[in-house]
DNA sequence: ATGAAAGCGCTAACAG
DNA sequence: CTGTTAGCGCTTTCAT
């Protein structure tokens, strides 16, 4: 069934077609109902690739979930806490604002011409994209087609430091520098003085700012920086285990432990667990993301809650500005997160 | 740029530079090798839309999460342990064949015309569907499209009564009943007798599949069947939640609790906790699925284990199938359970 | 207010 | 082996 069989059905030309189905305005209400209750009866759909050829939109975005580090992890990122969340509040959003969703996930870099074919093939658009290394190659590749292109943690600096053409870009951001700011005064406040950090991806904008609250928290107040207490965990749960027993076997603990994400956090717990360090009476732990298991576990943990379903949000808004209205909507949002204390944490004092 | 662009770069016609593109056997290396250089040089690629108009697929499947009874639950399928596996494994899987996926989730009847929407308007080549309800309305409708369709959990009992069109449609189901009569073995063979059940939804087929297995297992082994132990938890943790607490309030306790799933199965052991009703030593509980959070929780959570990727994966490989050589590769293909023995449950002997 | 016709970028007979 | 040509189904000037 094609728009030529409508207009042949209800006696009018295909072009008439079109103007119905487009909403075009000059048109009689009865021709309108005329061809809209043929479309009907024979359930009649546009042949999306013709509408596109001829000049229209795709009305879907893309959504790229870029994670790097877990190329070889058989159980990718249905076991990551933190990326979950984000595709099905994405896919939420933006179905409810009529647009399809094309997903794709980055675990190397030539997953990354499938992005850009994507793109290229025109096959959305626009798209966003979440986990992107600090590597402004791929941003500059991406950004450089001219396409409507929403960053999700991404350093503004990057963009703005290359001159990247800003007219269909946007970046979605939450404020982990105060997030991960609250996480350490609160161990301070409680008057922990010897606090480690497992450190996500420095490569990603979070994991930056996540570290470098950490090293200002203890610079401010005076504390001890023990390189000894920085783990390398990348956000990764199996790396944070590694590091963990590793830190449990050198002897020395710190009375806290403040982790880039609640998956380390958790994995540095039962490291401490299974070699009988109990949290929070020997060891306070506070992780980042506040997971939903994040209070399911014994002891609940401490975290900062992250708002990624406003963030989902505002990157599906912007994306869906910029297709359609051509709004340039540069800058970056940024959302507050919040501090949740649970049973992790115990006071010194 | 377009064929015609690198066509005129490369000193041949538009032909020829789509006979490259699509690997056609009888073209010279030479000739190959100068349009590929173009090619390559203009970072070209062909158009979706023409390509597709011109008679090519889509190379796009759709993936369609239905979860009807979660309309009104703003953090939708990403609070629910079940589905997000399936997103993921399932774009994984079809992203690593060379397949983009275009997700869509499903929470209301309405929804279901975008779904039919994405067939008709021929945006992708198939479709997977994942917690379609005992609708066979639905199940025709979008079958009777004639484009390739794998359902993932459905029965095919349905298909069989309703002489739908088997050409194109294939379904992927776990062993849902033998994997609920293990759990149920396991509980009488601990010496429980009195077992109470938090059904799940009873219009998917492994919501059936697990009550039914369940009552037999009564049934066979002469137990008492107590109308008062079955709870109505719809696979939703508030649902299993809110019937926890009405069972304790009545007084009487079974001494094991089969959950037709693990959200459920931890809602209630929360409800038990709060009242102060100890898991396994007061009652045991097991669910079902295996979610990542059951080990993590304390008790850790006994349970049946889906094989949800394997299960994908092969979905994918069906429709990936009927899309490119037209198999008609009707069947279920039923993949195994594993019962996971873990804290939740205590020997009465 | 509506129809005719050109064209979007590609593929696939058909010729040669 | 390669070029010419006719669509694929739709939108959109341009006429009328």
């Amino acid at each position: 069934m094609r728009s030529e069989d409508i207009a042949k059905l209800a006696g009018v030309s295909r072009s008439t077609v079109s103007r119905v189905i487009n909403n075009y305005p000059d048109i009689p209400q009865k021709t309108r109902d005329k061809v809209l209750k043929i479309i009907e009866q024979y359930h009649y759909e546009p042949n999306t690739s013709a509408r596109v050829l001829a000049g229209k939109g795709t009305n879907t975005i893309g959504f790229f979930v870029v994670s790097l580090a877990e190329q070889h992890n058989v159980n990718r990122i249905y076991q990551n806490n933190y990326f979950a969340p984000f595709v099905d509040a994405v896919i939420d959003t933006a179905n409810a604002a009529g647009y399809y969703v094309l997903v794709h996930t980055v675990y190397s870099k030539e997953d990354f011409v499938k992005v850009k074919q994507a793109f290229l093939q025109k096959r959305i658009d626009g798209g966003i994209i979440v986990g992107t290394q600090k590597d402004i190659d791929t941003v500059r590749d991406i950004g450089g087609l001219g396409m409507p292109l929403v960053l999700i943690d991404y350093d503004i600096g990057e963009i703005m430091e290359h001159h990247l053409d800003q007219n269909h870009l946007a970046i979605v951001n939450s404020k982990d520098y105060e997030g991960a700011t609250a996480a350490m005064e609160y161990l301070i406040g409680l008057g922990h003085r010897e606090i480690g950090f497992i450190a996500g991806r420095l490569t990603t904008f979070s994991g930056r700012q996540r570290a470098k609250a950490y090293e200002d928290a203890l610079q401010r107040h005076g504390l001890p920086v023990e390189e000894a207490f920085r783990l390398k965990g990348e956000f990764l749960k199996q790396n944070a285990y590694d590091e963990a027993i590793r830190l449990i076997r050198s002897g020395r603990l710190p009375t806290a432990i403040f982790s880039a994400n609640d998956d380390m956090a958790i994995a540095a717990m039962e490291a401490l667990k299974e070699h009988g360090v109990r949290v929070p009476d020997d060891v306070s732990v506070i992780g980042f993301d506040d997971v939903p298991v994040a209070s399911q576990i014994v002891p609940s943990l401490s975290s900062v809650r992250l708002p990624i379903y406003d963030m989902s949000r505002e990157a599906v808004n912007k994306i869906v500005g910029m297709c359609e209205a051509g709004l340039s909507s540069f800058g970056t949002s940024s959302f507050p997160t919040q501090l949740i204390q649970r049973d992790s944490c115990r006071s010194l004092r």
